[in-house]
DNA sequence: ATGATATTTGCAAATAAAGCAAAGATGAGC
DNA sequence: GCTCATCTTTGCTTTATTTGCAAATATCAT
């Protein structure tokens, strides 16, 4: 077991011709130059340099190990400068993990911003809708939509998550528009729930906290299929902004009790970028979450009003 | 500046996928395991192995950085192996310096049983008459007659170093034979001398002592020349046993005076190998002194008398 | 939920390295 | 030929680094 220090000692002494003036050069005592290179002739077992107290010559295997060894010790100050550059500006591939809602929707519309922007690196992105360990997948940094679990990963918030009442035009059409939010429990509502049983939807307003029984013809474990049910104009929808804000803006669907949102529970924790808690943060991760921070926050596009989407314009 | 033991942790651990793993096979403490690693990734500036209290995996970085230094420390390795495998058996280029005379006389006749005992040796013989430093010509061992100089070197003594009286047959039946030394006054002597002056020869023989003035038409600073021209029966010459022991033998010369030797003085200290006194002698070294040693000593085959050369063959 | 095992960190002990001074050696210059 | 400056090496002490242990925290399997 050789010490790296001992064969750049000994790379510098055959370079300088002397042990003293490496101790010189590289601010340190002649001895243990000596000492270093000697320790590393044992681990050798072979004499590599000559030594007179006027010169030093290199002996046969000491020429053949400087030749091997000086083009080796370039290759590992190499490998470490490949990896120091690595970091000095964001580059290489970044593995992105997301929900496969969100992530078609928002994350790779972005995508070509980020990768305009940062022209060295290349991007994989994985969506996948149940959770899976970042480290499982190889992922770099993850979005999730709603409540956090690794608690070994570090979460930076990236939007609120907000869901809101909406319904097609068609359908308010037909039905009326509730005014109030115990108006609900007369009208079809499409139910996403993972359980059996009731559902009631807790409803913030300007008159506090509201709690109304839903029901409907459609329940559903997906909010997808929430979505394409309203659109639809089958009923009225709890979903989140991010999955409807579009269509609000372009009129498709029309916010129900505008006032009213769902009161934040676990789903609406937020969304969130997470990443490893390693001293070392890469910089295209770094990179990666401040750009979804800049896209996205404080206050996202999708949350825009009909009005303030077509000023955007 | 990372250390050498630190990188093989590194790899260490990816291979094995754990660091208590590691430490359980290397028989260290896992925490000496993970701050190594831990340093490693300060020093290149980067995380390398995304961690948790179950699995290790790398980031890109730490895997660019492996698949680039698992390679380099095989190299590292091959190159101390192939250094100390070129210590195992006699191998390489093997540089031999001596003066002239005796080199082609009994060096380079001994080259190629030498050779062919280890095949895997090249020798790169330097015949000088000036003495030089064995580091300077880049010689691995010398051959010196005669004084010793370099007290830094290693003397290994190959043979005796003796001078003998001799004269070509043609000679001696022209000015007949010397019965004593005193004899000698009156005979041609040919004088080996490198300064100005008289010269006396100090015999040593059966009784005692003695200590002759000698002359002769020839005073030269060339033992060649000496020689040289006693073999064309110019006079008698004192001149080393190596020298003129093949031409006793054959009969082209004959001994004068055969009790009498010229009495030890520096120049007839010996003749030695001489080698650097490193701690790692190379076995090449070794095995060419070794070889000499057997194949001059103790008693030289220049040595012999007629007789013994006879019946050698 | 609980137990077994993982990484990490603080702290003390052990190990390795560094500096200093002195001794021996070598080559340059007078 | 001799002296002097400089080089390598070694013994000894001081300093720095590394290691191991124990405890805290975290994770996965049962």
């Amino acid at each position: 077991m050789n010490s790296l220090n001992a064969i750049r000692l000994f790379t510098a002494s055959v370079d300088a011709g002397s042990f003293s003036e490496v101790g010189r050069r590289l601010g340190m005592a002649p001895s243990s130059v000596s000492r270093q290179v000697a320790a590393l002739e044992d681990s050798v077992g072979a004499q590599l340099i000559h030594r007179t107290t006027r010169k030093l010559s290199l002996t046969e295997a000491g020429r053949l190990y400087f030749e091997r060894v000086s083009r080796i010790l370039a290759a590992l100050d190499e490998a470490s400068a490949a990896v120091s550059h690595l970091e000095e500006s964001p580059r290489g591939v970044l593995h992105v993990n997301g929900p496969t809602a969100f992530g078609v929707r928002h994350v790779a519309p972005a995508l070509p911003d980020f990768l305009a922007r940062y022209p060295e690196v290349r991007i994989e992105l994985t969506l996948t809708d149940n959770f899976v360990d970042l480290l499982e997948v190889g992922a770099d940094v993850a979005v999730r939509v709603g409540e956090l679990e690794d608690s070994s990963l570090i979460a930076r918030r990236l939007a609120p998550n907000r869901r809101v009442l909406c319904a097609s035009p068609g359908y308010l059409a037909e039905a009326g528009a509730p005014e109030r939010p115990q108006d609900l429990a007369d009208h079809n509502c499409l139910v996403y729930t993972r359980h059996h049983g009731n559902v009631n939807w807790n409803l913030g307003g300007p008159d506090g906290l509201a709690e109304v029984g839903v029901s409907g013809n459609l329940r559903t474990n997906n909010t997808e299929a929430v979505h394409a049910a309203a659109l639809g104009g089958l009923g009225i929808a709890l979903l989140p902004s991010w999955l409807v804000g579009q269509e609000v803006q372009s009129g498709r669907l029309v916010e129900v009790l505008p006032g009213y949102r769902a009161a934040p529970g676990a789903l609406d924790t937020g969304i969130h970028a997470l990443y490893p808690a390693d001293r070392h943060l890469s910089t295209k991760v770094r990179a990666f979450v401040d750009f979804l921070v800049e896209r996205f926050g404080p206050r996202p596009y999708w949350e825009d009003t009909p009005e303030e989407s077509r000023s955007r314009l």
